[in-house]
DNA sequence: GCCTTTCCTTGATGCAGGTCAAGTGATTTG
DNA sequence: CAAATCACTTGACCTGCATCAAGGAAAGGC
């Protein structure tokens, strides 16, 4: 069911990080990859929450869509990642939507297995109580930045996130279409191209879906010293 | 070390829901409750986190602050409420700091200690987990209000949450100063000021720290209706 | 009592970013 | 290849909220 690759993917998982060979095995031997197209509805808002999802490719995006039509996307999940974790351990569903926006091969973990392997290893338990730190920690930085930074900020924080480097200059490619970085960024479609426009001053040019930057840390001292008047843009 | 009263609260947490008197004993043992006077640094970020705490009685806020000297609240905690139980499964340090804005009393709980524990009564994991996902919810649903909500519908929402009925009348009585609510919901002290000053036409009338709702559903309505244009406060 | 400090409110002003609208380019479809 | 659809950009405009500044109003100290 699994191919060589895809079981490396889930072995370095921080989630199984201990557990022996064979308790892993036990753990997924029910365990069924499935193949999703883009635009598939992996699960609804209020939907019970059975299972979580490991992503073995692809990219999946979490959101919440509110009444009056706009939706927030809370995080963009792609090979390697989890999604849905700490929705299965309450009896409540899910609290936000997901759906497939690039075809994903995922592979569903149902809780209830996940449960009864609690009370033979606790260690699991630990394990996921790490995992769903971790993400809360991004959650909780998430509301800082949309709390106190600006656009730009979240943009060119969104920027370096992906740079490899420190210093010098570095190519990134956007992983998904520009629409839906713009909001996971908080913001409207407009306001990113403009930004990304704006950002030409500083070195960094997009092309299609590559971003070129000059230097990492131009962008690095924009970003922490923008001040509330940001006189920087005007200056020809 | 902890009255009657104290170990009702401890009691009726989540956290332990399911646990024997023994167990529970035995887990609380080593714990001992202290008071802090308001003002009081609980712990700073990136301190080492070895514990969490669960709340007694008064007032700790979380909050991040940045270079800039903003700072994003983000979370209030009272009675019978745990904070920073995140934290406390993760070898970094506390990803946020906490300070007490109303004189407290708490109880530190050792994470080594509930570690241990872990081994004996898988239970207390998967409560902890329960835990989690709750905390995680609410943050959820922050970041998709911030994401998508007006300053407005945040205070309303705010109100709304604190009364227990769902339709006619109300009296809230705020629970800690106006300034750290703005915060608390991402905007300005004068925002929040001018915000209750506005919805006075939707009968909402603050005196002090009380705050007197007309009609809950009035409230309600405006608050799913607003339209980006809102004309709602014009019309004499 | 008065003075100080802190909290809260109100006014004036400006900017960031949302909204509406139009146009360009890329990709798909018949 | 034309037509249609979609993603993206750019422009014009407007509003929500932050910022700066200046009062009031509680609350604590002496």
């Amino acid at each position: 069911m699994l191919n060589e690759s895809e079981m490396t993917v889930i072995r370095k998982l921080p989630l199984f990080e201990g557990l022996s060979a064979e308790m892993l095995d036990n753990m997924l031997e029910q365990a069924v990859p499935r193949d999703f197209p883009k635009g598939h509805m992996l699960f609804h808002r209020d939907d019970p929450a059975e299972c979580f999802y490991i992503v073995l490719d692809g990219w999946v995006k979490v959101f919440r869509d509110t009444i009056s039509g706009d939706e927030a996307v809370l995080g963009v999940f792609t090979t390697g990642e989890i999604l849905a974790e700490a929705a299965a351990f309450l009896d409540h569903g899910y609290p936000a939507s997901a759906q497939v926006v690039e075809d994903a091969r995922l592979l569903p973990v149902f809780s209830s297995v996940v449960r009864h392997h609690v009370h033979e290893r606790p260690d699991i338990a630990l394990n996921m109580l790490a995992s769903m730190s971790r993400r809360m920690h991004h959650l909780v930085v998430e509301v800082e930045q949309l709390k106190t930074s600006s656009a730009t900020q979240r943009v060119i924080d969104f920027l370096l996130r992906r740079c490899a480097v420190e210093e010098g200059s570095a190519v990134i490619f956007l992983p998904y279409d520009k629409t839906l970085i713009s909001r996971r960024l908080g913001m409207q479609p407009e306001s990113l191209s403009r930004i990304l426009a704006k950002l030409r001053k500083l070195g960094v040019r997009t092309e299609q879906n590559r971003v070129v930057i000059n230097d990492v840390e131009t962008l690095l001292d924009y970003c922490q010293t923008e001040r509330p008047n940001g006189q920087m843009m005007s200056a020809g």
